[in-house]
DNA sequence: CGAATGTATCCTAGGATACATTCGGTGCACTAGT
């Protein structure tokens, strides 16, 4: 009945592994939680569901990008019910939208929508056959950070009856799994974790002594190795000059830059120009990546640390959606752990800043909805901070429904940083981590698996620490056919003359 | 931590130098005036 709705709905034959048993338990109205990897077809364990049951299927989605791409896709190939919610639309629009809700399948929105009262009430008129969370790391990657909406998703799932709830994600490890459940308070729940491990990835780290060397090592590479691939770097601004050179150095290639600080339409036109093809490189900053699909990409090189494993397997799992041979690379000058140490450090408040934040707060005092936001302005804290200052504040009882309540100063500073310590503290083990994982001695990809709780597999090749050569990923051979080599063959074919020089092509 | 920017000082006056300060990533939603 399933693999008919599969073959009708989506022109499969087969499912992928997990995907059935994902859906038969949410069918069964069980929770789950899914680590499937990248490209094993995520979404339509969600999809399918939506289409076979009676109700409204609510997807909470980090990017607004992510959004409007599912409900394109899904328009385009039949499924008419299905809309997005967010700031994309105009108002006329979401009142159209919400006007429709009853008739749904499918609802695309965000974790700060769903804190809409307008259309939490306008949701709670409708069943809700199904809570998912996408890319459900985000949860905790960013919920304790920056978006602490991701947080109050368990509030907003009781409030819409509890429907059975799905938290989907290709990289989470089980500490940051744990606090997905918390978080969704995700209890009598089917667990389908399958492995991170992407052999197809070969993982090596390079450490250089100084910053000229590792430009050149960079330059050297990126001149070389087969595209197309990405960089990651710090900065915004470093994304933007480590481009603009390596155009000038490489002028054969067509490279450009992404980061958080570009124009909506910019970040747009660069990923389409790279999923087309009319892109070799790009260097970027972690803004650039999540939900991008592109099957080719052959190297993904860090000019920094990542701050965590997580974060780093997220980026490295970009290559090689194909299945062909790709390169993780990482490269660091011993300068780079102190960068790495002071992103921590950026904006951590001390007690006395607490003080200094809270001082105006008075006991029955109404707060205005953007209180907290000009608060943390005044103080020179940008971003979402306040947020999460916000919602700790209301955890720990100190504000109810926007009302300061009877507050024992003392105590609430105390009890807030406490909390705030213990999240630092965290970020640093989780780097610490990541650190001393590039600098051991032993096989990568074991330390890679064990701290994801997964027993080590010994594979050939595997990374430099278990023998290996760069030179393999050098480019020559253009059609390369994944489906018909096996991994070994793939090298072994990638052996030979380099790829002849190509011509240019449209790049910004 | 280190690179970039800002400020003070030198003293035939604007350009060099030294020291101090700031900043560095990830996104949603929204305003108000045209």
């Amino acid at each position: 009945m399933l693999e008919q709705a599969l073959r009708t709905h989506f022109g499969y034959d087969s499912f992928k592994p997990g995907q059935e048993e994902i859906i038969e338990a949410l069918l069964s109205r069980q929770n789950v939680l899914a680590m499937l990897p990248t490209g094993t077809g995520k979404s339509l364990c969600y999809q399918l569901p939506a289409l076979v049951t009676e109700g409204l299927t609510i997807v909470v989605s980090p990017l607004l990008s992510l959004m409007e791409d599912q409900v394109q896709q899904l328009r385009s190939s039949g499924m008419k019910r299905v809309a997005s919610f967010n700031s994309f639309q105009t108002r006329e629009e979401r009142k159209r939208t919400s006007s429709l809700l009853p008739q749904l399948d499918l609802l695309y929105t965000s974790p700060e929508m769903l804190q809409s009262k307008w259309l939490l009430e306008r949701l709670e008129h409708v069943t809700v056959a199904h809570f998912v969370v996408d890319e459900a790391h985000c949860i905790s990657h960013w919920g304790h950070d920056f978006r602490a909406d991701y947080l109050r998703l368990k509030q907003v799932k009781k409030q819409l009856g509890d429907p059975p709830c799905l938290a989907i994600t290709a990289t989470a490890t089980p500490r940051v799994r744990e606090d997905i459940c918390e978080q969704l308070d995700l209890r009598h729940r089917l667990d389908v974790i399958h492995s991170v491990n992407r052999s197809n990835i070969y993982l090596q780290v390079e450490q250089h002594e100084r910053t000229m060397a590792k430009l050149e090592r960079l330059s050297l590479l990126v001149g070389t190795l087969q595209h197309p691939g990405l960089v990651y770097v710090q900065s915004r601004r470093q994304s933007e000059e480590l481009a603009s050179r390596l155009k000038e150095t490489h002028p054969h290639l067509r490279v450009s830059h992404y980061h958080g600080g570009m124009e909506n339409a910019d970040r747009l036109l660069i990923q389409q120009q790279f999923m087309a093809d009319q892109l070799d490189l790009i260097c970027c900053t972690s803004a650039f990546g999540m939900g991008l699909n592109k099957p080719d990409i052959r190297f993904v090189i860090h000019y920094h640390y990542s701050l965590d494993m997580a974060s780093y397997i997220q980026e490295i799992g970009r290559a090689g959606r194909d299945g062909g041979p790709s390169l993780a690379l990482l490269l660091s000058t011993p300068e780079d752990v102190g960068q790495a140490k002071a992103m921590l450090e950026r904006g951590r408040l001390q007690a006395s800043d607490l003080d200094w934040l809270l001082a105006p707060l008075q006991e029955g005092e109404a707060l205005a909805d953007d209180w907290f936001e000009q608060r943390f302005e005044a103080f020179g804290a940008g971003n979402g901070m306040w947020k999460s200052i916000r919602f700790l504040l209301e955890q720990l009882g100190a504000i109810n429904e926007g009302v300061v309540q009877p507050l024992d100063r003392y105590a609430l500073t105390e009890a807030l940083a406490q909390k705030l310590t213990n999240r630092y503290a965290e970020r640093e083990e989780r780097l610490r981590a990541f650190l001393s994982w590039t600098e051991r001695t032993a096989c990568r990809r074991e330390g890679m698996l064990r701290y994801f709780n997964e027993e080590p597999l010994s594979q050939h090749p595997c990374c430099d620490k278990c023998g290996g050569d760069l030179t393999l990923f050098q480019a020559k051979e253009k059609n390369h056919r994944p489906d018909r080599f096996s991994w070994q063959e793939e090298l072994a074919l990638l052996f030979g003359e380099r790829e002849e020089q190509r011509d240019g092509g449209p790049y910004s």
